[in-house]
DNA sequence: AGCTTGACCGACC
DNA sequence: TGGTCGGCCAAGC
């Protein structure tokens, strides 16, 4: 097959998580290594630079809430698209309210408040 | 074998 | 509320 396309097991694992993220709701790079059991925030960072652009990578944000630097203008648009909450009201608002919209880890669950 | 870098985190002031 | 510092973990040179 193709080997050019092979993925490390650990890129494979973080994008799965990413992937299982509902609309609305975010996580931290490292609440995603925590998920994993394995690995740190960098590492997780490393491979949504590498690989994000085929995932939600909109949906995994610093510990602070706030967007990766280059990306905030793109993340920002798709949060209000989401109806992600934001610290300030979702108008002024520049950063994820991580109070409200991290997410739990538990699929179903969902519905930010 | 050692140093630098990276889509980071938490503590401290 | 915001800026700085040290710590962490893996990969690349």
């Amino acid at each position: 097959m193709t080997p050019a396309e092979a993925l490390p097991d650990f890129a494979e694992a973080v994008l799965d998580i990413v992937d299982q993220i509902p609309a609305g709701m975010v996580l931290a790079y490292g609440d995603v290594a925590e998920l994993l059991g394995h690995g740190g925030p960098r590492q997780v960072g490393s491979v949504m630079s590498r690989y994000g652009s085929s995932v939600t990578w909109w949906r995994v944000t610093r510990a602070s809430g706030e967007a990766p630097q280059g990306l905030q203008d793109e993340a920002l648009a798709l949060w209000r698209m989401e109806g992600t909450a934001l610290v300030g009201g979702a108008l002024g608002g520049r950063r994820v309210d991580m109070a409200r919209a991290r997410w739990d880890g538990e699929a179903g669950l969902g519905r930010p408040q």
